[in-house]
DNA sequence: AACCGCTTGTGAACGCAGGAACAAAGTCGC
DNA sequence: GCGACTTTGTTCCTGCGTTCACAAGCGGTT
């Protein structure tokens, strides 16, 4: 693939596209990098990396490609090399402040949650409209009412909204986020969010997530349960 | 007309595999259902479902085209008639007995969310291994000992086990989960679990989640745009 | 200095999901 | 009763992601 193509002066060659689904894996791997750096290894082959992330080995040799040549042949990945490459492909060290609104069970978790420090995300602005919850203190953070969404998101330059509402609430309060400058949001609330180009949305979806284990249990059972299919459901236009 | 093809004595109509992927939609389609009934709406057509779930319109009708015809042409689908087949196409409404293992926050937000319990998953065993949190009442059902796991997996019948216990002692909570004889398994700690064929695992990982949305971020400003975009302009990404 | 084994990086093929277009089928209006 | 409109169900096609397999390169050894 390479010496024809590359007598033309691109202006980059290392922006290569990466695929949505390699960035989710690198995290994963710079994740192991970390423990292995724990334990004081230096170099690391894709076959470990690969079984201890729980992916292919080919496929993350793969993955770590769209980075250009990160490792040694013959010899594997440095631990530290790789981690140092990992972190700049997805966005550096520096500090992401992130945003929370709605301070339910699952907010409070999130925003206590010590893994998400660790790896530069820090909770900077917590909202909720129940006055109770108000001025509560959450993983070092003050909730403080949905109000002032706006003046917090602009303060603290959030770059990341978590959406942990009733889903009755969750596209304005994604809407106001978005006006307020967040371009990145996660969202909890079991609805599909609208949101103008240039914002990303990822959701997570706990309800669909059981509901698939429970339709793949019942499939592997389905020798078991005859299913019983009313024949002639009665979908027909009754009406 | 019809005859030459629907001759064919084909052998099951039904039971079609259904890719996990259209699965996971189709739980999405039955709360949007679950919503418009709650709304007295009858009936609904592809593009209205489908903007409502935030897919295709044509890609919802091949999701449901996997459950068999379940519309009628020029008329859309009956509400009740398709969230009917589509409850009994993703398990049915039996209550399905969950266990969690790891009673932090994250785990108390799940095992206290009113909306599992409407889609018939019952957690039914809290498992902890701080003898400060056992004897605590989480949505109504009391933590217990860890070394309990076996014996309440048992006398439960749990089907699924949700694990939000820290990354180091999830595999061998996984291990004991699956030995018990819990076959599916939804994980939240950040490890890539082993477990022998016929278990299925699913795993939510929330740092990855951020950490996509910190690489989405990082790449937008590659081209520094300012967004500016707070005019209701269209569909985003949605994902 | 040359060989050999080990590991990476990449090219190619396969399978799958997603999107658009089209035909079948049923309803509504006249 | 008939025609036109609406909406489903299906088929084709394109693109992406994943896997397999092999050549290239590096270190260690003789």
């Amino acid at each position: 693939m390479f010496g024809s193509l590359w007598s033309l002066p691109v202006s980059e060659s290392r922006p290569r596209i990466i695929p949505e689904a390699t960035v989710a894996r690198l995290a994963v791997y710079l994740r192991v990098l970390a423990g292995l750096a724990g334990d004081g290894r230096s170099h690391v082959s894709s076959g470990e990396l690969a079984t201890a992330a729980g992916v292919n080995p080919a496929g993350l040799r793969k993955d770590l490609s769209y980075l250009g040549p990160c490792g040694v042949r013959g010899v594997g990945y440095s631990v530290s090399g790789l981690r140092e490459r990992l972190t700049t492909a997805l966005g550096g060290e520096r500090s992401r402040p992130c945003v929370v609104v709605g301070l339910g069970r699952l907010g409070a978790a999130l925003a206590d949650y010590a893994g998400f420090a660790s790896r530069g995300f820090e909770f900077v602005g917590l909202l909720d409209a129940d006055p109770q919850r108000v001025g509560d203190c959450v993983g070092g953070c003050t909730v403080r009412p949905i109000a002032d969404l706006e003046s917090v998101v602009a303060d603290t330059e959030a770059a990341i909204g978590v959406i942990t509402t009733p889903a009755e609430v969750a596209q304005s309060v994604c809407d106001r986020l978005v006006a307020a400058g967040v371009r990145s949001i996660l969202n909890f609330a079991p609805v599909a969010l609208t949101v103008p180009p240039g914002v990303d949305v990822r959701k997570v979806d706990l309800s669909v997530e059981l509901q698939v284990l429970a339709f793949l249990d019942q499939q592997r059972d389905g020798g078991r349960q005859p299913v019983t299919v009313p024949v002639h459901a009665g979908l027909g236009a009754q009406r």
